[in-house]
DNA sequence: CATGTATATGTCCGATGTGACATATAATTA
DNA sequence: TAATTATATGTCACATCGGACATATACATG
């Protein structure tokens, strides 16, 4: 975990309070914060690359502006759910998506 | 989409009421509910491997039986954050997630 | 530097998801 | 077959999410 990344889920909200109470996640959630977060910036690539602004991308999910940067700065209070839907609708394929899930999927063995 | 799919996706509760409606899915919609089937299966592949109860994996997610009866059983009610979560507990590899998906894009392609 | 355009952030409340419970129906085994 | 254990299904009160709006900031480009 860098510095980088941790200093971003706090800016995010994804800590509880305490860095304490941060490290406390288990590593399940933790998985599951960075199979989030690699969505997330799958999602603004694919919307620059087809040059569409976040208000384009928000009429295509039916949201709005706010919520798709919300979606875009790994905001806490966005779903797993509305973030595939706009890595869907940005133009990403089903294969792509199922590719960064499996990537993030924590190796037991 | 088989009849079989079809059928398993009307019990679950995905259609909104008519099957003309049901059609009018956009792709992006029918896509998320493919990866979202892919991944229950891998839950139940998972649990199943592992020798784990419902009750069990229900534990490990501080969830309930019941809701790890409708996660398998591709109910609309539940997010994709809590399938991936209960996948996650369920130990499931990136091996065994890259499986799922593979086999289910063979019938979905 | 003013005007337009894109993005970021906070808030609110209606919509959706969740754990828990009750209970039904398998499946397993004594 | 009775008892036990596993899974399925419906319901509901409560929690979380989401669209919309206001507004701030950044970035163009005339």
């Amino acid at each position: 975990m860098t510095p980088e990344k941790l200093k971003r889920l706090r800016a995010a909200g994804w800590h509880a309070g305490t860095p304490k109470e941060f490290l406390k996640m288990t590593d399940e959630e933790a998985a599951l914060v960075e199979i989030k977060l690699a969505l997330t910036d799958a999602v603004r690539q694919a919307r620059i690359k087809r040059k569409l602004s976040q208000t384009d991308l928000a009429q295509r999910i039916k949201s709005s502006q706010s919520r798709v940067a919300k979606i875009e700065a790994g905001d806490a209070s966005v779903s797993l759910d509305l973030i595939v839907r706009a890595l869907l609708a940005a133009g990403a394929t089903k294969q792509e998506v199922q590719k960064t899930f499996a990537s993030k999927m924590l190796v037991a063995a």
